[in-house]
RNA sequence: GGCGGCGUAGCCAAGUGGCUAAGGCGGGGGACUGCAAAUCCCUUAUUCCCCGGUUCGAAUCCGGGCGCCGCCUCCA
């Protein structure tokens, strides 16, 4: 099955073929450590963590670079704020991102390069482009690259220069000869931070680092460069620019972009500052619910953020995260032997799911349409599940059956979905977000709730349904919500 | 204004020329339950923003409207 992806360069779909397979080189753009994450940044992070995982499922060897911007203006006047040193301010988001990161399952990249560690490299670049003649050193000792040498600028975002002109502005000050032009390398002002360069004390821009990390860890054309929609200008047309005029060849043979995250119909955005934050979701709810809504909408359409859908994608989670875990409780039931005359006919949906799964990735990473194969699947096993809990046995080939359905949705749903993680085997989310997920106020410990299901069974059983009543509402009051199954008396919170 | 994209049930969201318009949430009815919860079964768009056109046949292709969003400035 060839795997088909849209690339934003020719704004078509495009079959995939790595230039040097099994090998696959994949570079991201990562966040500026400024603040903590949010949604519209998590996105992003889960979409490619995911697709990387995928390209690994096909057999790639994946080399993922996503870097680290460690300095640039919204870090400095963070600092400053603070009164701190810029760095400080750096690793304390660093640190904080990791958590996020281990949280909502994205595994880290192979290479996580920072700008305040590859200052060489971006000088080098940068003396390149000027020896080049695409570069020029401005009167006020800024570096900037010449958009007019460039003849295929806009070609990604498929803008034409003479019009970009036309909305461009200069701020007082810069020295562009072009308004075009763009930064490469930022003389110092009192007080920031400060490297030495041919050019004098300054700080590298925005766009060559990238290119930088990339020629570094990866070399100098790239399977797929990926980032969200809002990087396609002037981000990645710049960096285009830069690294096609020095070697001459393509930089990105793929261009990914995922769409926006957007609230109450706007982008969300630190600016307008309608955005929420990766920890306040995880304080809220299981992480997975959040990689779940992503994975839940194609990765190029924009996704309407809301509690509300928050809400709803949890009852689909718990949907999913139950028919895995209850595997455990059929396998206590009594079994019998049942003739069938042939293989139980979940397997043959659980080899069409998986069919449709991958089909469903092979085209653009259809991850909603995937999923939805799987919501059939699970229906099927629930109707066992059901079956066997009304008689309160199971026949072994139905147990087998259900199995081999668990094992398949680990395949797809745990391995390269990074759901269930948690569920099977354990593995707890963060120390930090394992705080966050249960404040001090829930007095309620395991062993109280247990000894509540307890009384309230003895309540049943001489039916004072009242009393029991009461315990399971005043439960369910305080988060706690109770079940009974054929096994007894289960709770889980809300 | 330029460029990119979108408009499918109460809501979210698939489907891009042809069997019954996926899947989920919500709603209604039923099974199960002491009652619930969970789960299962049935049900919930004769129709895909509007108007034309192409075609034996269109939600799907073409033309024209209307509406929404993003980028054009830092942004995942």
């Amino acid at each position: 099955m060839t795997l088909k992806l849209f690339n934003t360069l020719s704004g078509t779909l495009e079959d995939f073929v790595p230039s040097n397979p099994p090998k696959v080189k994949i570079y991201t753009c990562g966040v500026t450590v400024y603040d903590d994450s949010h949604v519209g940044h998590g996105r992003s992070l889960i979409v490619f963590d995911t697709f990387r995982r995928y390209l690994e499922h096909l057999g790639y060897k994946v080399k993922f670079v996503r870097n680290f911007t460690d300095v640039d203006d919204k870090i400095i006047n963070r600092a400053k704020q603070e009164c701190k040193h810029f760095m400080e301010i750096a690793d304390r988001y660093i640190a904080r991102y990791y958590e996020d990161m281990e949280s909502i399952g994205v595994k880290p990249a192979d290479v996580e390069p920072r700008v305040t560690d590859h200052i060489p490299e971006i000088i080098d670049i940068i003396q390149k482009l000027i020896d080049k003649g695409y570069a020029y050193v401005a009167p006020n000792g800024d570096v900037y690259f010449s958009v007019e040498k460039f003849k295929d600028y806009g070609k990604l975002s498929k803008r034409n220069p003479e019009e970009l002109i036309a909305g461009a502005r200069v701020e007082p000050g810069e020295g562009k000869s072009n308004p075009l032009d763009f930064a490469l390398w930022k003389r110092s002002k009192a007080g920031e931070p400060a490297w030495e360069s041919p050019w004098g004390e300054g700080r590298p821009g925005w766009h060559t680092e990238c290119v930088a990390f990339v020629f570094k860890h990866l070399g100098e054309t790239i399977d797929i460069h990926g980032g969200g929609l809002d990087l396609i200008f002037p981000h990645h047309e710049n960096e285009i620019a830069q690294a096609e005029a020095l070697t001459g060849k393509p930089f990105a043979r793929y261009w990914m972009h995922n769409g926006l995250v957007i609230v109450n119909g706007q982008k969300m955005s630190k600016s307008l500052g309608n955005f929420v934050t990766l920890k306040e979701i995880y304080t809220k709810y299981h992480p997975d619910v959040l990689r779940l809504l992503v994975l839940s909408v194609h990765y190029r359409s924009p996704l309407d953020f809301s509690w509300e859908k928050m809400e709803n994608t949890k009852k689909v989670y718990e949907r999913i995260r139950q028919a895995v875990e209850d595997l455990k409780l059929l396998k206590e039931l009594p079994t019998f032997e049942e003739d069938l005359g042939g293989l139980h006919p979940l397997y043959s949906v659980i080899k069409e799911t998986e069919e449709k799964f991958f089909k469903a990735l092979s085209e653009d990473f259809k991850t909603q349409e995937a999923l939805a194969a799987t919501m059939e699947l699970i229906s099927e096993m629930n109707k066992i599940r059901n079956e066997a809990f009304k008689n309160k046995k199971i026949s072994r080939q139905s147990l087998e059956a259900y199995e081999a359905a668990v094992n398949s949705i680990k395949n797809t749903l745990r391995n390269i979905f990074g759901l269930l993680e948690d569920v099977l085997p354990r593995c707890p989310v963060s120390q930090v977000v394992k705080r966050e997920l249960e404040p001090a106020s829930a007095v309620l410990d395991e062993d109280l709730i247990n000894l509540l299901i307890e009384v309230r069974q003895m309540a049943r059983q001489k039916k004072a349904f009242d009393i029991a009543d009461k315990i399971r509402d005043s439960l369910k009051e305080k988060g706690i919500v109770l079940e009974d199954t054929p096994f007894g008396t289960k709770w889980k919170k809300a």
